[in-house]
RNA sequence: GGCCCCUUCGUCUAAUCGGUUAGGACACCAGCCUUUCAAGCUGGCAGCAGGGGUUCGAAUCCCCUAGGGGUCACCA
């Protein structure tokens, strides 16, 4: 503990731009994040970007860009810089062949020849005598001459660092504990792809060191990776960070999160309505929680209760229920005013309002924002639940057609809410409450019956916010209308 | 298949060194509230993967079995 503190903490989130973040991604990353504030610490972001191919500047904004989302900031990384710089694996490459290079001189790593048809069928012969697949090590006692001339005959070649044949290694793991490794199971791992760029087993292990990350917080899917980095680093003569392998994240049906399940980077989550806070709070309790009752917690209280003892060792099936529960929650508990300037996109996206409504109308956006918020899950469905306040041709409900207006002296009814309408005093909620009370007296119909023929007529649907705040919201001349045309459109007198 | 990790309600999880009627949350069901639907409140349903040990006593420690997941790339 208190050699701990002495230390700063430094930790690292190391995406590779190949794809939008994730969730699983977030979760690790939030993890991360959690552990260095709760420490004081920084949170680094690097930039894994050595598979050329795949890597593009598109994703990797787009990974910034959910970052900033989250409200999750990086005390270096790329865009605010930092003193272990460069942050993109692929203006590192300097770093990298350094290291090789004295790997070579050292004799712990070598130059290898071998065409991916050779390693192949090594491969396959290994399969046939049931082995695990290993690489020979044919080319591990090539000469300098020998090199020199395949490298003259335009030979392509990687760079493998030499493995153990023999004792094991350890992984000191925070969250598993020790795990024990035979060295024999690997083979020697390539360092330098034939592209002259590293692998990600050597990018890593370079840059952690020379970042001075203190602590590898990673997914477990990364943990069987681990021992093959700890014999690289240890060819380096490098000290070992902490390791900690955070539980997997799963889909319902318990298999690995794919596209097929759904929504799983932060860009659908955001498409989709849900909160920040939502989101990062549902993801803490994917894996971790603060040993008490709680579940509900800002980010201040998660920095504070974080720790990775506490984190679990068995993977998570992911519930998109309880996410959106979640988010229902925030949404009801934010104010008004935020929740508008999110869900104006969403109001945009459909088409509900116009981009001239939004800089002439905020005032009675925010109202329907503020009406309609304590109803819903998310913010799509705040732009689902707003239409009839911004457009009169709104379709009616047929069962409640049906219920409500096509019945024997539904017409009548009807007439005489607008003559209490029209009469009302005010046209406030409260007034309205009253108007309403009055008339069931003087007409013996009860509220069950006019209060559900006013809400269809006026907004063509049964359920919504609550009746009088609607009704004040949209005025008495849309609302007067809105019946005498529902009172011509259905009623059979 | 080899190696590695994991196993408490359907799902996420709690239960400090072994002693609890195994707790909470989502979902589900019921009731209350109410002008609707939600929300909120109250209550209910539901779990220690199986089998052996160790122990006065095991969800907790050990072993085995089963199941799930990960990994074995010139991807990260």
């Amino acid at each position: 503990m208190l050699r701990k503190m002495q230390q700063t903490v430094r930790v690292r989130f190391a995406p590779s731009p190949t794809g939008e973040l994730h969730i699983g991604g977030v979760r690790t990353a939030l993890f991360n994040w959690l552990f260095a504030r709760n420490n004081n610490g920084q949170f680094i972001l690097r930039v894994d970007d050595t598979d050329k191919q795949r890597s593009s500047e598109i994703y990797l904004q787009s990974i910034l860009n959910s970052f900033r989302w989250l409200n999750l900031d990086w005390d270096e990384g790329p865009e605010v810089g930092g003193s272990y710089g460069p942050y993109r694996q692929s203006e590192r490459l300097n770093f990298y062949l350094e290291e090789v290079e004295r790997l070579l001189e050292q004799g712990k790593a070598y130059t290898c020849f071998c065409t991916a048809e050779e390693l192949e069928a090594d491969r396959e012969k290994c399969r046939s005598l049931g082995q695990p697949p290993r690489y020979s090590g044919r080319c591990r006692n090539l000469t300098p001459d020998d090199i020199s001339a395949k490298k003259k005959k335009g030979f392509s070649y990687v760079i493998r660092a030499i493995t153990p044949e023999s004792g094991e290694t350890v992984v000191d793991d925070l969250i598993r504990g020790k795990v024990f490794f035979e060295n024999k199971v690997f083979d020697d791992p390539i360092i330098i792809k034939s592209d002259g760029l590293p692998t990600y087993n050597f990018a890593s292990v370079v840059d952690d060191h020379k970042m001075k990350i203190t602590h590898v917080i990673r997914a477990e899917e990364h943990l069987s990776n681990t021992p093959r980095q700890q014999i690289i680093a240890l060819q380096l003569g490098y000290e070992l960070p902490s390791y900690a392998h955070v539980p997997m994240i799963l889909a319902p049906d318990h298999s690995k999160l794919s596209k097929r399940h759904g929504a799983t980077s932060v860009q659908e989550y955001r498409d989709l309505g849900i909160l920040p806070e939502a989101l990062l709070n549902y993801l803490a309790l994917l894996g971790w929680s603060p040993g008490h009752d709680r579940e509900i917690m800002s980010m201040a209280e998660m920095i504070e209760l974080f720790s990775l003892e506490r984190v679990s060792k068995n993977p998570a099936v992911y519930d998109m229920q309880k996410l959106i529960w979640l988010n229902g929650h925030y949404l009801r508990n934010a104010s008004t005013v935020r929740i508008t300037e999110m869900a104006i996109p969403f109001l945009l996206k459909e088409s509900i309002i116009s981009e001239e409504q939004v800089s002439q109308e905020k005032e009675k956006i925010e109202a329907v924002v503020g009406l309609v918020k304590e109803k819903v899950k998310t913010l799509s469905e705040i732009a689902e639940a707003s239409v009839y306040f911004f457009h009169d041709d709104f379709v009616y409900d047929q069962a409640g057609v049906e219920k409500h207006f096509k019945k024997d002296g539904a017409a009548q009814m009807l007439i005489q809410i607008e003559e209490a309408l029209q009469k009302a005093s005010a046209f406030s909620a409260e007034e309205l409450e009253k108007t309403f009370a009055d008339l069931s007296k003087k007409t013996q119909i009860p509220l069950n019956k006019i209060n559900p023929a006013t809400r269809l007529a006026v907004t063509g649907r049964l359920m919504g916010p609550d009746l009088f705040p609607l009704l004040a919201l949209l005025g008495r001349e849309k609302v007067l209308a809105r019946i005498k045309k529902a009172r011509a459109l259905f009623c059979l007198d």
